[in-house]
DNA sequence: CTTGACCTTAAAGTCGACTTTAGGGTTTAT
DNA sequence: ATAAACCCTAAAGTCGACTTTAAGGTCAAG
């Protein structure tokens, strides 16, 4: 089948498509005469399976070494388990520390509902912020912040 | 004082503070007649309201925003409620998703605790994830993932 | 008088996973 | 024959907040 095909099928767009082929993610894709790619469906399998890791958390290159041990034969459970861990151990932080930056903003709104302050250099709301409590460095993937 | 003395007290490095100079967040800084910026106290004060407003997620439109508000006599105060009460949504949802993926990966972990399968097309853990649950779009800003 | 520690700028690079653009070939239908 | 709807590539652009690089002034100490 041809790319659109692939699109339709997996719900990535064309472009996307290409550009795991052109990372080396699908091995040999190949093609028509005519330089079109022709997909089966061990190519839908991988994008598939590259969907699901990449909603798992897993990077393009973490997928593509499971993607290359499994082709060589070698079991990633190993991998994929320890991976895991370490995500889910990242998360277990990371809701720890979204957990205490909503209770910091939510004081500091409930502050504010009563006294509209301006205060402070700027504006205290913000000035009164606890020193950085968890991690200053890990901030929310978030165009829609 | 010079760039360095700012560095020292705010923690800031000095590529930093001139790219925030360079944003306009500073305003207009002073420069000695060897072109060298001169901040003053106002500035360090700047400085640090910038610091705390990025640890609470504002970026740095908002920020300047912010400041121009306040420079020009305007009160702050409504809009920073708004955009805190908006984080808070936000981080409301993305602790509700965190959790619901922490539990999606543990269920996979102590499936494959027991059985080290390597059934599927490529991974039995992988593959066995529900569809895009909360929101497939949005994953965690993080370098050590 | 030279070394080293400062300061300056503009422009490019970084991170990752794409998307977009520019330019061009193929196929199918009318 | 021409338009629509496909396909291709390489390279640049995107997002944000910086950092790095390159190339160059300034200043105090020894």
């Amino acid at each position: 089948m041809l790319i659109k095909e692939v699109c339709s099928i997996t719900g990535l767009s064309s472009s996307t498509v290409r550009y795991y082929d052109s990372q080396g993610l699908l091995g040999k894709v190949e093609r028509r005469s005519n330089n079109y790619r022709i997909f089966d469906n061990g190519d839908i399998d991988i994008l598939n399976f590259i969907k699901k890791a990449r909603n798992l958390g897993f990077d393009l290159d973490e997928i593509k070494k499971i993607l290359m041990m499994k082709k060589s034969g070698v079991i990633p459970c190993n991998y994929v388990n320890k991976r895991l861990k370490e995500k889910i151990a990242f998360l277990n932080t990371e809701i720890i520390r979204l957990q205490k930056e909503k209770e910091n903003l939510e004081k500091h709104l409930s502050d504010a509902q009563q006294v509209c302050g301006c205060r402070g250099k700027v504006c205290h709301y913000i000035e009164g912020v606890e020193e950085e409590h968890v991690n200053a460095d890990l901030r929310i993937s978030s165009h829609n912040f």
